[in-house]
DNA sequence: CTGTATCCCCATGGATACTG
DNA sequence: CAGTATCCATGGGGATACAG
């Protein structure tokens, strides 16, 4: 191979020949796949790394391979059971990961807030998402599980259904309110246990596009708002949406209901 | 943007969004190369970055710019005249690029030996390039500016002619000798001041492939030998050499012969 | 001098069908 | 299940000419 002189140092060629190794589309995909979950078969990464075709990942796996940074092992044939794991040099990796997002909070800070839809039926998730995706990043989930595994990637605010399958409502919000705002979808006119439910805001279906980005968007105002401003928010986002949907004077005959205006008088001085 | 649930955490997307900054053929280039010499012009550019066109730099230069690595500044319109340099984010990528050459250091071993050809002549360093090509990443520099340039390079072994302009052979060949095996290229007959020059091998042109193979694999072999063994077989290389153009008699008849004769004696026991 | 405009090539990677 | 084989679309990037 020739090399013509372009006055780099040995090092910067080095870094250049790494670089190579994860420049290429699903390469660093499919090892940050592989640190997070360990071994992992075929079809595992199949199913973990969405829009990667089988040709593709194929390919990836081959040349990661001859690259030293993972491991096939056959376990079983007939019917051919194949894992893949990371070298020492694959886990080694982790240093150039670490290093290029602390870039990247250094100098991305521009990054566009990601919003969370959480509902089981996918014909909501995708009409919502539709809705807001020229603005947000979004993410959706149909159930307990892809909501857990969401939570993880610095999500900033979450649309919620209370009615997702494999969720206990409360539990699940509280989980996420310490890193994310939350917005709680309701179907019917819920009663004064809402006042109970840990979320920031309230929205009952059927929603207009309007509706739904301009309770985000207060949502993500509010982002670096101190915890009590917060509380008092929240508080009065239910409240105004009880009196919106059921008559003052059946709220006022209502413990839960006084208690709470009261809290919130109390918070307002 | 809808994104489909990966799995990966948010630092993870960070990391292959700066990533993907760095995964354009060039982009990492023209950081490096910033990086390197400073505050550069469109031009100086075009010609530090071997193979890169004018065009494809431009879009280049124009992708770090909105990335926020470089910025552009016109120094005079009419002859038009631009400069471009990094930004505080572009220097810091330095990080980057640090643990992307450090893992190299760490796990691609297997580089292949970098030979440097020296000579004026550039259908010699042409030849000689084509030559060795196929085993050896190679250099080639054509005066001595081009050769200082090459030598951060990590080079292995140099291959120099002595007629090399704008250089003291004797001089450039001791400061290369810290870093790399030289192997000097004679035209006419040298005389016994070849004794003097601090080189590892010899060799009288014309040259076949053959010869020039065998002397860099030779030097190659003999990377890291000790400082002693290295002078003893430079002193013998140079002897051999002498002996097969010059007749012994009239050799002995020279003191410097006679000498080194007695110093190679000396350096076998 | 510093770029666009144009045209073209080909490697990457997507879709689908098929095999051990 | 874990891949190949085949075909095809896209766009990054090279060469050249030209413009401000």
């Amino acid at each position: 191979m020739i090399r013509h002189d372009d006055g780099l140092s040995a090092d910067d060629h080095l870094a250049l020949d790494v670089l190579s190794l994860l420049s290429k589309k699903w390469h660093p995909v499919v090892v940050l796949t592989l640190r997070r979950h360990g071994t992992l078969g075929f079809n595992d990464l199949l199913e973990h790394i969405p829009d990667i075709s089988g040709k593709v990942l194929s390919g990836t796996l081959e040349a990661l391979g001859d690259a030293g940074l993972i491991e096939r092992h056959v376990t079983s044939e007939s019917p051919l059971r194949v894992e893949y794991e990371l070298t020492a040099a694959g886990e080694d990796m982790n240093s150039v990961f670490e290093s290029l997002s602390n870039w990247g909070n250094r100098h991305l800070e521009s990054a566009t807030p990601t919003v969370l839809i959480a509902d089981s039926d996918r014909r909501i998730t995708g009409m919502y998402g539709d809705w807001i995706a020229t603005r947000y990043t979004v993410l959706r989930a149909h159930n307990g599980d892809e909501l857990d595994r969401s939570l993880d990637d610095g999500v900033d605010v979450v649309l919620f259904d209370e009615g997702l399958p494999g969720t206990d409502t409360s539990a699940i919000i509280e989980t996420v309110d310490k890193t994310a705002r939350t917005i709680l979808l309701v179907g019917d006119r819920p009663g004064t246990e809402l006042l109970e439910w840990p979320c920031d805001d309230v929205l009952r279906k059927p929603v207009v596009r309007e509706t739904v980005l301009e309770a985000i968007d207060e949502q993500l105002d509010r982002r670096d708002a101190p915890t009590d401003q917060r509380e008092r928010a929240a508080l009065a986002a239910k409240l105004s949406f009880l009196e919106l949907i059921h008559t003052r004077e059946r709220l006022t005959r209502i413990d839960d209901y006084r208690q709470a205006r009261d809290r919130l008088t109390d918070l307002e001085e």
